[in-house]
DNA sequence: ACATGACTTGACCGCCTGTTCAATTAACAC
DNA sequence: GTGTTAATTGAACAGGCGGTCAAGTCATGT
């Protein structure tokens, strides 16, 4: 019988989420994710594959943990359309203040410096900003609303891009108090 | 006398701009960087310094060419607001469909991958989002529209996002739609 | 107790990165 | 024509990158 892993799958999955979070796919060298995941290079290469298949991990990581509990925020039917997006919104607000926070979105992140130049870092994150389209949709088109979907989803991921610029929480505030204005 | 430079300054500017707008910092190697100026690494060197330093003229050269025109536009008092955003709005669905509109936004692709590991980036970053900014703000406030202009600041960094993620023109169409019926 | 075989380890590889610099080139003043 | 001086060139450098692999480790089934 095979000596087991040592390792918890999802806990290393976790931390290449975090780690490529953090830096950027180029920002990151293996001696990164050799620290962040303790693992060394020929465990994580005969586990998961090469460091394109390390990123995909992590976006998919993002996507079961950080994107699934937006997209339950924007679901939740126990609570008014406003107070879940003002929810969703305060998420965003909170993160400009945090060290965490300036890693801003990893699909954001993703699609801007690694996208336009892998299909399959396009398809996977085309997929999940899809389905945070999708709870946004659902959410706005429970009120008297007309569409307004596209402009507060654009203005989520702009406001991602306004934290990583170093803007402060106040002005992520006006943001988000412009976007419950709609409502 | 010294020997007169064999290049024109503005367009070597003006080639940097285009080649970190498309490859982004770290994807931007000196060989991509001498074929797209023309110039080898020392002359590189001794006219515009290290490898940052390149990078900070290629945004100061965005600000000056296609941030201008967008502020330009957005400050055009013989259009009503309204056309002038649409105006604006219509350059980002437009470049959804074009190999060079898929480089996005320098200044958003800048926040993300190098703004919060540079602090002189984040400075000059920001205040060109600033600038346009403003520049928006002076188009809202020229309407009876209570105040929306981080709403439709953000939006449009949002909207270049997705143009990088892959998305269609048609995607974009409803995001324009959407920030003009605010007005 | 022992043999099995997947897991783990860290040294090693070739390549490409950004950077430097001494030699060469060429435009001007005289 | 000649001397001066800065711009230009491209070879060379050290270091870090992603990736590989043979050797060692150790929980298991028998």
């Amino acid at each position: 019988m095979p000596r087991p892993r040592k390792f918890d799958e999802a806990t290393v999955k976790i931390a290449l989420r975090d780690v490529f979070w953090e830096k950027g796919y180029d920002g990151t060298s293996y001696a990164d994710i050799m620290s962040a995941t303790g693992l060394n290079k020929g465990s994580l290469y005969a586990s998961f594959g090469d460091k394109r298949a390390l990123y995909q991990h992590a976006i998919s990581g993002y996507d079961q943990t950080i994107i699934s509990s937006g997209v339950k925020m924007l679901r939740d039917g126990t609570v008014t359309p406003a107070a879940r997006m003002e929810g969703f919104f305060t998420v965003l607000v909170e993160a400009a203040q945090t060290a965490e926070g300036r890693w801003g979105c990893l699909l954001c992140n993703a699609a801007i410096d690694q996208a336009p130049f892998d299909k399959d870092v396009e398809t996977v994150v085309s997929a999940s900003l899809t389905r945070l389209r999708n709870a946004i949709n659902y959410c706005v088109k429970e009120t008297a609303l007309s569409d307004k979907t596209d402009l507060i989803w654009t203005a989520y991921f702009g406001g991602h891009v306004m934290v990583k610029a170093g803007y402060s929480k106040a002005m992520l505030e006006q943001t988000r108090a412009q976007v419950l204005s709609l409502f």
